[in-house]
DNA sequence: TCAAAAGTGTTAACTGTACACCCATGC
DNA sequence: GCATGGGTGTACAGTTAACACTTTTGA
């Protein structure tokens, strides 16, 4: 390689990630601290460096932020309009993920000056074009979570049904019908019984699932037809 | 802007056309005349310019090889593997669409030895990592025709339905049956009937069908299901 | 007469959807 | 009792899938 420069000074990576905290989907955004753009919030992103790739550059970003690595990032479309970014042509490449908000605590990075989750019916305005990215990035997400099963690194290890269809709910946005739920659920064969109950509030007991973990990742690549 | 130069140096864009020829699905490929790839195969693909969007650089693609202009291209993917092209670290994005073999009389740009159309299943061996492109964008074409409607622009404005089954077999690569094809199609509201016959070969006279165009478009956006 | 395409009809199997219903627990 | 969640059953409507069958035409 022949870069003499670290950052391609002309391209920029995007995350725009989801945050689900059991009855409310959130995205994480950071205060900008440099710039024109400061004091305003934006997602969470970064100058491509010379020598990695667009994949590695929304890694770096979301571990920089949150801690988490070996989560997979979906790429989900590259933003070129020529005045989207102000005074230079930037183009940028957006990726989404979704995490659990509880499972690590979120920094910002050095060039910001807050980070934080906000809920995603009741969001500030965004920079630059950053509110449409996380638009495609909700649209894409919601495609994804009907076409393949969603779940582990969102949900304790064993849950209950209940807690599996409020998940969907939340990120759907949309109610289930109980029974109905549970028939599609189980007929997709990635679900385990743990022969182990689980007692909650002021009600019966549940029982608890996990999931197959070889059965769900082939279900990843066969794809899925939730269609509730 | 402050561009001093005319293009980015580290960013092209790389078409996936595909061309609808009634029994074959072919794909039009360049062959380079420049550089270390000279007389190889590769995708049509140029420079990104510094004041122009990617989407106007995939029309700019498609238009000096086939004059074909304001047809709609998909962004597909965004290619940045370090050593993808060989010497220099250029990052790539990649767009595909579909048009009828037949239209247009294709040529090769300035710099391009030749251009062709080449079967699907009967491919040469591409540069860098065009065959992975173009791999990608076979199964994101293949997945939209199965998820909104197609055939304005491959197929003549008033065609059979025999004609409108055969393209669906040919992109799919799939036999269907055939009155449960048209009964599928005729479900989607989308077709009018010309009262119109047509004579074919040694066969009995077909209808005549066109597209509504408005109701066309609207099934773009609410998404079909297609699931013969 | 036969092959090829045009077109209709029928049926079984499966799925989506909307419910009604009972169980267990804690206030 | 009643609200909350846990869980089963059922029945109708609509769709998918397979295939049998008739019609028209030209070679």
């Amino acid at each position: 390689m022949n870069e003499p420069i670290d950052v391609l000074p002309q391209f920029t990576v995007d995350n725009v990630i989801f945050g689900y905290d059991t009855d409310q989907l959130k995205i994480l955004l950071v205060k900008h601290g440099e710039g024109a753009s400061v004091g305003e919030w934006g997602l969470p992103g970064d100058w491509l460096k010379s020598n990695e790739t667009l994949e590695a550059a929304a890694e770096r970003i979301l571990f920089n932020r949150t801690s988490i690595k070996d989560i997979p990032l979906n790429q989900m479309h590259t933003f070129s309009a020529i005045d989207r970014y102000p005074g230079k042509r930037i183009i940028t490449t957006a990726y989404y993920t979704v995490i659990n908000v509880k499972s690590q605590k979120i920094a910002a990075s050095d060039d910001e000056l807050d980070a934080g989750w906000f809920n995603i019916k009741e969001l500030p305005n965004l920079i630059f074009d950053h509110g449409d990215i996380l638009q495609t990035g909700l649209e894409k997400f919601r495609h994804q979570v009907r076409h393949q099963p969603i779940g582990i690194n969102l949900l304790p290890e064993k849950f209950t049904f209940f807690q599996l269809q409020q998940l969907y709910e939340t990120i759907l946005d949309q109610k289930f019908d109980k029974p109905n739920f549970r028939r599609k659920m189980l007929s997709q064969n990635y679900l385990v019984n743990c022969e182990e109950q689980y007692k909650a509030g002021k009600h019966r007991t549940a029982t608890l699932y996990r999931f197959d973990s070889d059965c769900y990742r082939e279900l990843i690549n066969q794809g899925f037809s939730f269609n509730l």
